[in-house]
RNA sequence: GCGCUCGUAGCUCAGCAGGAUAGAGCACAGGAUUCCUAAUCCUGGGGUCAGAGGUUCGAAUCCUCUCGGGCGCACCA
């Protein structure tokens, strides 16, 4: 409908200009925009304004000509000109009432979008180190990464999920060292937890899993603690895990390598299982250990070094990203031989391109926004095009309990899990609470509020809207009325009633909020949406009866609430949200 | 110090590829149920859009500066 209104200002646009013997080369583009408020009926657009410069004439006078200079089109009923000159488009009934046949054609399938320009997206989120259960900050970044790989999929676009794999480098040691020492305490020896290694109680419970299997690991506490330092604070703890992990290596070798996958495979298997859970389910758990195995690693140093944008210095592989718009160098390869985790990440994102994906889509913690630079000054010097990484910042979630704010810290262990959250306030109203805010604004995450009060979540308000209309169509079939939806949909120009309009143009607005929501990684505007239309819904609920005699009016009135109630439960849907048939 | 980011009602936040009178929930006050689910609806008060300049016919929205908050500035991951 836009288009067709913007083709036919086009075309008045270039009369007029005729007609002023202005040129028709250089012109402002024409918009139209949905309007706020009804009186300024279905279309606006601003192009009288904009014309007024280069005509250099008063805007409602040129709106006057264009209005003049436009087709004619059935579709539109009138146009008038408004306020300063702005031109108010007003569809006839016919046109704002089609979309409930559609919906109610389509169903579950509504809306059958086609992407203008369809992209080959990979998003990637969570990627929580495989060092311990998710909290409730990754839920945050569970949900929305979920949420928007559905609306990028509705939109018309062709997505993959992907989960990274920190399991390389330093911290699995220490996650293998924390395991160690936790199954040398259960079988009885006297070593303390390390104090840099990961000290929650899951450790324990992998311990105990790992000596259920295996015999007890054959190291004793003193050739583990030797020539270790006195543990404490500072860069004292480092070196003291860091002596706990070379004597491991040294006494245990395969079995220290063996504690460590378990450990690690142990965690990931709980965050799959977490994840899956909440109705997350990546397409791929992707290692970083892989991509030293099968060399990607390798591949992407070499191609750095075939560039020359690499430098040797003080023993360490530099790269030259102060070319590529980043602010500091930055080291590939150190001087103990070791490949740094930005060389990783940069090979994970070459591998993504070779993947074959157009848009390299990450959703990550805010506190990383530091490395969007070097990432992106990595592809860029690889060959590969900048702006294929984009990189939504996810703000932190801050938990309350009673407004009490609680401290949370992976390796103290001293955290609320995902898991917990979960079973606290129920899926559906996590995953509504964790997207119903723009997900670049902090969140305050107060359980007693959501656990306590949950009525006041807007998960159930648009639930029991679902729910409503779920109801009434039961109690059709309870008092034995018909509901004749062909002419139901027939009738619907009939509809007056400005609750009845409200929905009308609400329902009609579902296909683009969509598309706008995953354009702009915004899956809150969604639930913006969702609860309008579940409002809509109730007010026209307590308006008006639906189950009436005067079959027509009937007819009519649940062709409306039926379309309603396949949008909602669609939008839910999009949101990993249930849709309950009764509440 | 440098960089990124945010500042909207008492509280929590929408609105920000510039548009018409800045919205919602909570809280507060009052009202609606012989009728399809009251987890609902209706009415009401509430604002220097942090501040100051600038661009524009038009700025909460774009630009600059100031103030204030969060985060980041490793041969850690």
């Amino acid at each position: 409908m836009k288009e067709t209104i913007l083709d036919l200002l086009c075309e008045a646009r270039d009369r007029v200009a005729t007609a002023r013997e202005a040129s028709i080369e250089g012109l402002p583009e024409i918009e139209i925009s949905r309007t706020r408020d009804q009186q300024h009926g279905d279309f606006a657009s601003n192009i009288a304004l904009q014309l007024a410069r280069p005509f250099k004439a008063n805007p409602r006078q040129i709106a006057q000509d264009l209005v003049e200079a436009m087709p004619s089109n059935s579709a539109i009923d009138r146009v008038e000109i408004a306020g300063p000159g702005f031109l108010n488009f007003f569809l006839n009934a016919s046109q704002a009432t089609a979309v409930v046949g559609e919906i109610l054609d389509q169903g579950e399938q509504f809306p059958k979008l086609v992407a203008a320009e369809p992209q080959r997206v990979i998003v990637e989120y969570v990627s929580a180190n495989p060092t311990g259960p998710l909290h409730v900050g990754h839920g945050r970044h569970a949900a929305y990464g979920a949420t928007l790989a559905n609306l990028l999929r509705a939109a018309g676009h062709s997505v993959h999920e992907e989960y990274y794999v920190n399991d390389a480098g330093r911290q699995m040691d220490i996650l293998a060292v924390s395991t160690l020492v936790r199954a040398l305490q259960l079988g009885g020896d006297d070593v303390p937890l390390p104090e840099a290694g990961y000290r929650g109680e899951y450790i324990q419970d992998i311990a105990q899993e790992w000596l259920r299997a295996n015999d007890a690991p054959a190291i004793s506490v003193e050739q583990l603690l030797d020539g270790a330092p006195d543990d404490g604070d500072d860069e004292r703890k480092e070196r003291y895990i860091d002596a706990l992990i070379h004597n491991a290596e040294r006494h245990l070798d395969q079995t220290f390598k063996a504690l460590r996958a378990f450990s690690k495979d142990t965690i990931l298997d709980d965050i799959r299982d977490d994840l899956a859970g909440f109705g997350v389910t990546p397409d791929e758990f992707f290692s970083e250990a892989s991509l030293t195995t099968d060399g990607a690693l390798e591949t992407a140093i070499d191609v750095l070094k075939q560039r020359d944008v690499v430098y040797d210095k003080d023993g360490a592989l530099w790269f030259r990203a102060t070319d590529f718009d980043d602010e500091k160098d930055r080291v590939v390869v150190r001087d103990n031989g070791k490949s740094t985790y930005f060389a990783s990440d940069i090979a994970y994102h070459l591998n993504k391109r070779r993947r074959g994906f157009d848009v390299l889509l990450d959703a990550l913690g805010s506190d990383h926004h530091g490395y969007i630079a070097r990432v992106r000054a990595g592809l860029v010097a690889m060959g590969e095009p900048g702006d294929s990484l984009e990189v939504q910042l996810i703000q932190f979630v801050s938990l309350f309990r009673g407004g009490e704010k609680v401290a949370m810290g992976t390796r103290s262990g001293n955290f609320v899990t995902l898991r917990e959250l979960r079973e606290e306030v129920g899926n559906d109203a996590a995953r509504l609470f964790y997207i119903m805010r723009s997900h670049d604004q902090p969140l305050d995450f107060d359980l007693e509020l959501a656990t306590s009060s949950s009525n006041d979540n807007p998960v159930y308000y648009i639930q029991y809207a679902h729910a409503r209309i779920a109801s009434v169509f039961r109690e059709l079939e309870e008092q034995s009325l018909d509901w004749d939806k062909t002419a139901g949909i027939d009738g619907l120009a009939t509809l007056s009633d400005s609750h009845e309009v409200a929905l009308l143009q609400r329902l009609d607005r579902f296909a683009e909020t969509i598309v706008a929501a995953a354009d702009r990684r915004a899956p809150h505007t969604l639930v913006n949406y969702l609860r309008d239309l579940a409002g809509e819904l109730h007010s026209y609920y307590n308006s008006s009866k639906w189950l009436v005699d005067d079959a027509a009016v009937r007819h009519v009135r649940l062709a409306l609430i039926a379309a309603t109630r396949v949008v909602l439960a669609n939008g839910l849907t999009l949101l990993g949200v249930s849709a309950p048939e009764r509440m």
